[in-house]
DNA sequence: GCCCAGGGGGCTC
DNA sequence: GAGCCCCATGGG
């Protein structure tokens, strides 16, 4: 298993997924206020489910620091309940309203002008925000070079060979980073097409492999 | 490091 | 209609 050839795979299967399936379109959000109440409430939920829930605080004028700092946690989580986990997630809502006015003054961009590992390590100091929240946050919201990684890239490069027995969010990560020239769109779009041929292809329970753009690459290492 | 709670909505069987 | 899964995380 050369290191040579796992990193012409990384990039061949990047190639390969964007010429047949093509740009996501990630993140869709209007704002980078939205796409980081959307990385925070689609954790372990269903996309569909979280876009009702942030179509609802649009309804209702939420999708704005300063209104959310001002109403209660408790309405913030009956309008979120489509997400799943609501009280947990309107607390987690609540945690990163106020770290930004701690931290800089309410102002999403003094945050952007921070240095991008200062800001992983802030953002990852926030209860409700782990790894893969924080990387979602610093590339789909503030375009920081950062790869995200999640449950289904560690389910199709393993399935790919890629490596054997579980392995840490930073291994899986660094895997990306350095076999990659860091490029905020290639991260974007290469994040996407990977959570899309997990949904669509490389399930847990009934894997459609004969239909997956990378069946071809199923020896790949 | 492992195990469990958080939870609604959609899909599978 | 029961069971499973979904763009994770934190606490014990």
């Amino acid at each position: 298993m050369g290191t040579s050839k796992r990193e012409v795979s990384i990039r061949k299967i990047y190639q390969k997924l964007y010429s047949s399936l093509g740009p996501q379109g990630w993140w869709p959000a209007k704002t980078r206020l939205e796409v980081i109440i959307g990385a925070i409430l689609v954790q372990n939920t269903n996309w569909n489910n979280t876009k009702k829930a942030i179509e609802n605080l649009r309804l209702h004028r939420l999708l704005s620091l300063k209104e959310l700092r001002a109403i209660d946690q408790k309405n913030i989580s009956f309008l979120i309940r489509s997400s799943g986990y609501f009280r947990m997630k309107a607390k987690r809502l609540k945690n990163f309203v106020d770290f930004l006015f701690k931290e800089f003054d309410g102002s999403l961009n003094a945050m952007a002008r921070r240095e991008t590992g200062e800001l992983r390590e802030k953002l990852l100091s926030i209860n409700g925000v782990g790894p893969e929240t924080a990387d979602s946050i610093l590339l789909y919201a503030f375009k920081k070079p950062v790869f995200v990684v999640d449950t289904y890239t560690e389910r199709i490069f393993s399935r790919h060979g890629f490596f054997k027995e579980k392995i840490s969010y930073q291994v899986l990560q660094d895997l990306f980073l350095k076999n990659l020239i860091a490029d905020v769109d290639v991260f974007n779009e290469y994040h996407a097409l990977i959570v899309y041929v997990g949904k669509t292809f490389c399930k847990a329970r009934n894997p459609l492999c004969e239909k997956c753009p990378l069946r071809s690459f199923s020896h790949a290492i």
